[in-house]
DNA sequence: AGCACGCCGACT
DNA sequence: GTCGGCGTGCTC
């Protein structure tokens, strides 16, 4: 007998399978997932290996086959099925198989048990008082229920605006899938995991229910593992590595806030774990839940094609109202001599809470950093032409197109009215809070962005203070918008639209649409309604006046035709392949290499390659960055000409040309490079 | 990633 | 002569 080991070294010539002999007293112990010590090249030096295969025919010269030399007993072994997982995201996403084996199998040291967590203790008081569910609940849950019961196993959006109670239905639905005797997978982006989320669940589950995330050590993982592998915890709740905990019986996946950027890794391999869990579900027989008050347009097309079905939560619960929402034109503000990052409407607003002892949520969206240009008297950004995404202001005063390498003067006057009040666009928290200390002297603030939350804590301690009254005003960025529930807030106002909208890439839009409808559900959570002020220079954006509408069937209809019309995801498919390199000239070459490769090739993809272009952060960590995108509309063209860049980098040619040179695949690629 | 083989320079 | 530099090639 044979076994097929894959070395734990993360070489792309060492990327396969070589087979070892099992001695007779490993036979029936050795399977596929067991991880196992060889002896390796000339030296026989023992190296961890991965077991992906069992046969009875030796592959080369029996007399070149080595011993396997022991199972590593302190690593569990894992279900074959992961290693298929494993294989799958491979051919998906590229990289080496042993890089989707360590993701997949992640490292499980044997430690010593410690003391339980606090978190179960407290839990006990957030058991009782469930509310009975509405009429909108009952009905999703029913369809649920009633296709699980009838063995449909199929993938659902469920879409529920903020407030609705999706949490609520997850676990009525996780408790039918436990009657059934299977187990459940629970994926919420990692800034959600919260101590009340975690808390709603284990009150509810108790010890049958773990929770997985990045700050456990590795003895506590193992402890979960564990307990997942003998039945004793039936519900894993995390982040995207949560999708690999090796549960037997899977019955249902649910990936809560499916819309989130964060289930997209950033590391080789680059998959979604949103694409994860439906391979998954589909391999042990499960249905997925995918849930969001601003889905993905992705999940979207999928519903219109039918290959996911709907169940929608219209109302929030308890019938509070959804909040109004006001647009503000930041160009007419100019005109009247307002140049303030704060306009008049909102400044109003925001005395008025202040008198009436009322909590205002001030957010401003820093992502995509004044990279574009725009005229602040008519609202115009200056777009690449071919690609119809925000020309980036570069460090030589050009501006450049990300996906094509377009270039152009940055013009001193604005192109369509003629103003020269046309730049880059700057504000910051701090100068906002500086503002508001002058214009509000006796208003409470607390500032929440990178600066005051550079240390462990810092985080819940702000939440926390806010929560509790302690401030009147919370200012902060991105990371204030997502999924905190505080019922004293009465005013949200976001200060700038246009930041998210203009960023360089295809998704401006979607990013803006989300941010505006997730910041407004912020907003009228206790008993007062909510208002909404949405400050822009573009008011008339279909991603601004369809978030105010809180509308998105209307944003879907502008975004999957802006998508169509320019071939991007998710009605096309791309492909970013980065190339770094410590030196800015072998990156460059490098790249056109590549982009020489895929002209060459027979691959029908050579219509829509663009580039070489640089990088947003042109240098990272002492690599320079280039990269060359793909459009097509099938992912499998897309997936054949990955293959033939792999089977390129993987000769002598390329390996003696650009030594060093690593090469990142990234499919549908959402985070900007 | 390691380790061996190999074909050139400077040294006990 | 031969000790050792690290370029190229292989690892079940």
């Amino acid at each position: 007998m044979y076994a097929d080991v894959i070395i734990d070294i993360n070489h792309q010539s060492l990327d396969r399978a070589f087979q070892y002999r099992i001695p007779d007293e490993l036979i029936g112990e050795i399977k596929p997932g067991a991880v196992v010590a060889v002896p390796f090249g000339n030296g026989n030096t023992l190296k961890k290996g991965f077991v992906t295969g069992i046969s009875d025919t030796p592959l080369v010269a029996e007399d070149r086959i080595k011993d396997i030399h022991h199972i590593d007993d302190k690593q569990i072994p894992v279900e074959a099925k992961l290693i298929e997982l494993a294989e799958w995201m491979r051919n998906r996403y590229g990289g080496t198989l042993l890089q989707s084996l360590t993701t997949v199998l992640p490292v499980k040291k044997r430690v010593k048990k410690r003391a339980s967590s606090d978190v179960k203790e407290t839990a006990s008081s957030e058991a009782p008082k469930a509310a009975p569910l509405n009429d909108a609940q009952k009905k999703v849950l029913n369809e649920f229920i009633s296709d699980y019961e009838n063995g449909i196993r199929q993938t659902y959006l469920l879409f529920g605006v903020t407030g609705s109670g999706k949490t609520r239905v997850y676990m009525e639905m996780i408790s039918k899938v436990l009657e059934h005797g299977k187990s459940v997978i629970v994926l919420i982006p990692e800034i959600a995991l919260t101590r009340q989320n975690i808390m709603r669940f284990s009150g509810r589950f108790k010890d049958e229910v773990a929770v997985l995330h990045s700050r456990l050590s590795a003895g506590e993982r193992y402890e979960v593992y564990d307990r997942a592998g003998s039945g004793a915890v039936k519900v894993i709740l995390g982040p995207r590595s949560a999708l690999f905990a090796p549960l037997n019986d899977i019955g249902l996946i649910i990936v809560d806030e499916e819309h989130e950027t964060s289930y997209k890794s950033e590391q080789m391999p680059r998959y979604h774990a949103r694409e994860v869990a439906i391979k998954r579900a589909a391999m042990s027989d499960a249905s997925v839940v995918l849930g969001s008050a601003t889905p993905s347009i992705d999940s979207l097309l999928k519903v219109k094609q039918g290959s996911y079905r709907l169940l929608t939560l219209p109302k929030r619960a308890a019938d509070r109202p959804m909040p109004k929402t006001f647009i503000v034109d930041m160009r007419s503000e100019l005109a009247s001599g307002n140049r303030t990052v704060i306009s008049g409407l909102l400044s109003e607003k925001i005395s008025q809470r202040l008198n009436r002892k009322e909590q205002v949520i001030l957010f401003l969206n820093r992502r995509g950093i004044a990279g574009f240009l725009s005229c602040r008297m008519c609202g115009h950004v200056m777009k690449c032409p071919h690609c119809d995404v925000s020309l980036h202001v570069h460090k030589d005063g050009l501006l450049r197109c990300h996906y094509c390498g377009y270039t152009q003067p940055s013009p001193d006057k604005c192109p369509k009215c003629g103003s020269k009040y046309i730049g880059a666009f700057k504000a910051g928290t701090q100068s906002v809070e500086k503002l508001l200390g002058k214009s509000f002297p006796d208003a409470r603030i607390l500032r929440m962005d990178a600066d005051t939350t550079s240390k462990k804590g810092d985080h819940d301690r702000i939440l926390s203070a806010f929560g509790s009254g302690k401030a009147d005003i919370l200012l902060g960025t991105q990371m204030i918008v997502k999924g905190h529930d505080f019922p004293g807030v009465t005013l949200v106002g976001v200060l700038a639209a246009d930041i998210s909208l203009n960023s360089s890439d295809y998704t401006g839009g979607e990013r803006t649409f989300d941010l505006l409808v997730q910041a407004a559900g912020r907003a009228g959570r206790g008993e007062v309604p909510g208002e909404v002020v949405i400050q822009t220079y573009q008011p008339s954006h279909y991603a601004v006046t369809s978030a105010a509408r809180l509308d998105v069937d209307g944003f879907y209809e502008h975004e999957i035709a802006y998508r169509r019309m320019l071939g991007y995801p998710p009605v096309g498919h791309m492909l970013r392949i980065a190339i770094q390199s410590e030196d800015r000239q072998r990156a460059q070459m490098a790249a056109g290499h590549i982009r020489d490769v895929l002209f060459s090739s027979k691959s029908p993809v050579k219509g829509s390659i663009a580039g070489p272009t640089e990088g947003v952060i042109t240098r990272l960590k002492d690599n320079f960055r280039f990269a060359v995108y793909i459009k097509s509309p099938r992912y499998g063209e897309l997936v054949s000409a990955k293959d033939e860049i792999e089977k390129d980098m993987s000769t002598d040619s390329f390996r003696n040309s650009f030594p060093g040179t690593l090469v990142f695949f990234d499919f549908d690629p959402i985070h900007t490079f």
